[in-house]
RNA sequence: GGGGGCGUAGCUCAGUGGGAGAGCACUUCGUUGACAUCGAAGGGGUCACUGGUUCAAUCCCAGUCGUCCCCA
């Protein structure tokens, strides 16, 4: 027997290696070797080394789990791929701040070699949590077969990428302007700078012109300290005000350098003076200006974006200012120069102005337009294809718009900067000559071999200065020191976990992959440059590009309940784990106001938790998260995720299990080879087809990603179909039918039940899997565990009649509670119930349903006679009059007031069908079968107004 | 500035070219029957606003207002 109570935290664990230990996540779990067997693979978004499972993560497994689980129950064999990136960036600051914390030496003390070491260190021991993380989840990955990043096999695919993509020419070396992220020292690509709107200035410079004596121009600019590095002033070749001294040039202030006057459409004329300064080094824009115009490229930041005239080469800088400011961090130099060109009178005036300030998403400090040399991807070759996929709808996103959104972003791409000046990824595989001559290859063989080839001369790998023999010759080359974007692997991730550059058999099978769930907030960094990444490299037989994955499933956001997005420094962080488990408030309060990146905020945070969470989080489980998060996951939709809902669903998993409970109690066993078709009685003829109906909802929804409704299908149907009216109507049948009534009675609900289980259990894996077990102590033995037993497919069950007639019965025990409850007649009491006008029909649906009906409405008796007692309450139900004797309780105003309300109500849709019926255009316009069928409804409300009214006079007369 | 979303019950959100829905909250009643993490009954909405298309608009179209996100 199933305990009294459930709990979640009980069963999950157990369940979860039960599953494991039967293999059954392992790809093609539960299916023949049969080679023609339909596949469904699907590849984890992978996360981060570092990371922790956070909401967003949830709901993402949650959905991916659902298809896995759905899809493996109809029989295919599917896999679903696990895996971790290395998170360049991010891991490396880990292990950094570790040591620091641990007091021992900085990365750059230790060595490259010690560093990298440490880093797969720290990645044994503490890497990866998140994966276990994902098995409270409950989801069903093949763990068996999980990849990282960095591992050999996919280190060898980003080699050969590399090099073909360098040998195609789509990857080069280029001196550009990067995103440099000062603090961590490296360039980024753009997608990972975070503009921010920030409250900023804008400084007014009069910049002197040579040879107009008392002459300036004003330029305006957000970032002062520039202005060492300008190399020009533009304005626009329509602006009249300036058209005489374009050309000529100014006097720099400060530095003393002359610069050109230059014309450009980039100066707006409506901004300020209309003269802007040119700054190519510093300025993403002003790079372009001064392309067009050749201006010179005066870079005056170091990599720490402290002021460096080191490599300034034109022009020389006075003494003076080069003891002033060389080696001034960027934002003192700002205070100073402003200073210098007020007291040189050179400052016209300073705006408030609102600006983009550009952060590092990783570092968090301003970033800085840098110009170093770095490698870039020819990203626009390899978005056509990637666009063109798209457009010819071999790949379709769910939903549908955030086409739109791709198309933008790869109509529009950026040379992809690929290098990053970190220690932790995969290494650049070229190597450079002693005159910086680049050879690229898989390995140092190759390289040697190329570089022998062309200089005609032995060559051997440099590996540290120290390592150079004095008494060599001939020539040394040396790799690049760099490592790839971390996304550079990640873009490869659909092919390379399943064994390519190798023909695995696992490719054939499972790639290209069928779906790809993941948040849209990667669908840059990641599902493009998988698109491209696929196109390019992978091939059918006629050499056309391969697609990664068939359907993208764009996903929404989780926020918190009020909206907002969740964010550490908000403390309105929702932990899936303490959801699942549960916290106490000391905990809660506590986690929330670690670690803070502004410790000012725990204060606010504190008190905001202790009110929104007065007693903490009580444990919801597993299947009540995932539930929740399917059942708010509708298309479009961002999900703000409030703790009263998760309840709600935690109180669905209740209800499940006490019914489970109930049929147990009742001995409905499961008996081998029940066919629902054989049923006989009404009731169960109507819940094999409300059965059938409710899978057929739930299997399209989730066909097509419609998660929310295959939720709300399975639990409309499982509380209010099945506990609500199913489980009530058959009480009287098992306590007072006959003996085959009641076996099929008991057949019926052991096996809906079943159904019910098993389409739940891709929402809810773990208390149907329990259940599922549980359930099977008696009767029959089980073929197989939930996970893997076969999804349902039901027909033939349908039926009308059988639903009319449970429909009867329903509708007439809701108009007596109804009645009663509104006649204030106690719970408890037994009334007798008079039918009077009846039908042939209505009699034998009487005789056939006289016991539920006595149980469900509470009745003593029920007799049918044309004959009203006096003063009875009357409902009108079809063609009967139901008489609810009740002269001594009930109030007679009360009830001419009721059935006055009813006729009122009558009327009101009568007059709504006359006035639609009314209109000749509808008449003649609108479809023969609306027209009917507003016909039907008319005269249905004609007629039960009708018997409103005589039942109203019947009840007048008699009450005198 | 460009692109996208959203505005439906007190709250969180579904939904549809033809009589407005769910969960939670609220009101009333209920401890004999699986479940008080429950049951029964109920109240509550000019479907943001303004025009247009249509026999018919909450739904389609345009505009306005509000709000959120992405990109520059």
């Amino acid at each position: 027997m199933l305990e009294k109570k459930y709990q979640p935290s009980d069963i999950e664990n157990r369940i979860y290696k039960k599953w494991e230990d039967a293999g059954a996540f392992r790809a093609g779990a539960g299916v023949s070797d049969d080679p023609n067997r339909e596949s469904f693979s699907i590849v984890i978004p992978p996360p981060n080394v570092t990371g922790s499972l956070h909401m967003g993560h949830a709901l993402n497994n949650t959905i991916q789990d659902i298809l896995v689980r759905f899809e493996r129950m109809r029989g295919k064999d599917v896999l679903w791929q696990p895996g971790m990136d290395h998170a360049g960036i991010a891991t490396q600051m880990v292990v950094e701040r570790r040591l620091a914390e641990a007091g021992q030496p900085d990365r750059r003390t230790m060595g490259r070699e010690a560093f990298v070491e440490k880093i797969w260190e720290w990645k044994e021991e503490s890497g990866g949590a998140i994966f276990n993380q994902l098995r409270r989840l409950g989801a069903s990955c093949d763990w068996s077969r999980e990849r990282f990043t960095m591992d050999e096999g996919l280190s060898e695919a980003v080699l050969k990428v590399f090099v073909q993509l360098y040998e195609d020419g789509l990857i080069y070396k280029d001196q550009r302007l990067v995103n440099w992220d000062p603090k961590l020292e490296t360039a980024i690509s753009d997608v990972e700078v975070e503009p921010q709107e920030t409250q900023g200035h804008m400084w007014h410079f009069k910049y002197p012109v040579k040879g107009e004596e008392g002459r300036f121009i004003t330029v305006a600019t957000t970032r002062p300290e520039t202005m060492l590095g300008d190399s020009a002033v533009a304005v626009h070749p329509d602006d009249e005000r300036y058209s005489d001294i374009v050309g000529k040039t100014v006097i720099l202030p400060i530095v003393g350098r002359e610069i050109p006057i230059v014309a450009d459409d980039y100066a707006d004329p409506e901004k300020g003076s209309g003269a802007v300064k040119i700054t190519p080094a510093h300025d993403f824009n002003d790079f372009e200006v001064g392309r067009r115009n050749k201006l010179e490229m005066i870079n005056i930041f170091d990599r720490h974006a402290c002021v460096d005239f080191g490599m300034v080469d034109t022009g020389s800088v006075p003494e003076v200012v080069y003891e002033k400011y060389q080696g001034m961090e960027r934002f003192a130099a700002r205070k100073a120069i402003v200073k210098e060109m007020d007291e040189l009178g050179l400052l016209e005036k300073i705006d408030d102005h609102v600006l983009q300030v550009p952060y590092g998403d990783r570092s968090g400090v301003v970033i800085e337009p840098w110009l170093t040399d770095q490698w870039y991807v020819n990203a626009e070759e390899l978005a056509k294809p990637a666009i063109a996929a798209v457009k010819e709808g071999e790949v379709k996103f769910v939903p549908s718009n955030w086409d739109k959104t791709y198309y933008e972003w790869m109509n529009n791409i950026q040379p992809w900067c690929i290098s990053r000046q970190l220690w932790w990824g995969h290494q650049i595989p070229a190597w450079y000559g002693p005159d910086d001559k680049v050879f690229v290859a898989e390995s140092e063989e190759g390289a040697i071999a190329q570089a022998t080839d062309f200089y005609k001369k032995e060559v051997r790998i440099l590996r540290s200065e120290v390592d150079a023999d004095p008494s060599y010759v001939d020539i040394y080359i040396k790799r690049d020191e760099d490592v790839l974007d971390t996304w550079f692997s990640s873009g490869l991730w659909a092919f390379s976990t399943l064994g390519w550059p190798e023909n695995t058999r696992e490719l054939e099978k499972y790639y290209p992959t069928s779906t790809l769930v993941t948040g849209f907030d990667i669908i840059f960094y990641w599902v493009a440059r998988m698109m491209m990444m696929s196109l390019h490299f992978m091939k059918d037989k006629d050499g056309k590009g391969v697609i990664p994955f068939e359907t993208i499933y764009m996903h929404a956001l989780v926020r918190d309940e009020h909206g907002k997005k969740m964010s550490k420094s908000k403390g309105n962080v929702l932990d899936p784990l303490d959801i699942i488990d549960g916290i106490d408030l000391e905990s809660l309060v506590a986690k929330r106001t670690v670690n803070l990146m502004n410790p000012k905020d725990a204060k606010k945070i504190e008190k905001a938790t202790r009110k929104g969470y007065q007693d903490g989080i009580i444990p919801h489980g597993t299947d009540a998260l995932r539930f929740t998060l399917a059942a708010m996951a509708a298309q479009g939709r961002d999900i703000k995720l409030s703790l009263p809902r998760i309840e709600g669903y935690r109180n669905f998993a209740t209800k499940l299990w006490n019914a489970s409970r109930f049929t147990q109690m009742n001995e409905c066993v499961r008996v081998d080879g029940f066919d629902p078709k054989t049923a006989e009685l009404a009731l169960n003829k109507w819940i094999a087809a409300e059965m059938q109906g409710a899978l057929a909802d739930v299997t399209l929804a989730i066909e097509q990603y419609k998660f929310n409704e295959a939720a709300n299908a399975a639990y409309h149907f499982t509380w209010h179909i099945f506990c609500d009216w199913y489980l009530e109507l058959i009480k009287p049948v098992l306590h007072e039918g006959e003996a085959s009534a009641r076996a099929e009675t008991r057949a019926m609900t052991a096996w809906v039940l079943d159904q019910v289980l098993l389409m739940l259990h891709p929402f809810m894996p773990f208390i149907t899997e329990e259940l599922w077990e549980k359930l099977a102590e008696h009767g029959t033995d089980r073929d197989t565990m939930l996970i893997l037993a076969s999804w349902p497919q039901l027909e033939g069950l349908e039926n009308a009649a059988a639903h009319e007639e449970i429909d009867w019965v329903v509708r007439l025990v809701t108009e007596v509670r109804s009645v009663r409850a509104e006649m204030n007649i106690p719970a408890g009491a037994r009334i007798p119930m008079v039918v009077s006008q009846s039908g042939k029909e209505t009699q034998l649906r009487l005789e056939a349903h006289g016991e539920t009906l006595k149980w469900l409405a509470r009745l003593d008796k029920i007799v049918v006679s044309d004959d009203i007692p006096e003063g009875a309450i009357q409902i009108v139900h079809d063609e009967a009059v139901i008489a609810l004797p009740l002269k001594d309780v009930i109030d007679i105003g009360a009830e001419c007031d009721r059935l006055g309300k009813q006729i009122g109500k009558a009327d009101k849709e009568i007059m709504m069908f006359t006035k639609k019926l009314g209109n000749e255009k509808f008449v003649a316009k609108a479809p023969p079968a609306v027209v009917e069928e507003q016909k039907g409804k008319l005269a249905a409300a004609q007629e039960l107004k009708g018997q409103l009214e005589e039942a109203l006079k019947r009840f007048e007369d008699m009450a005198g």
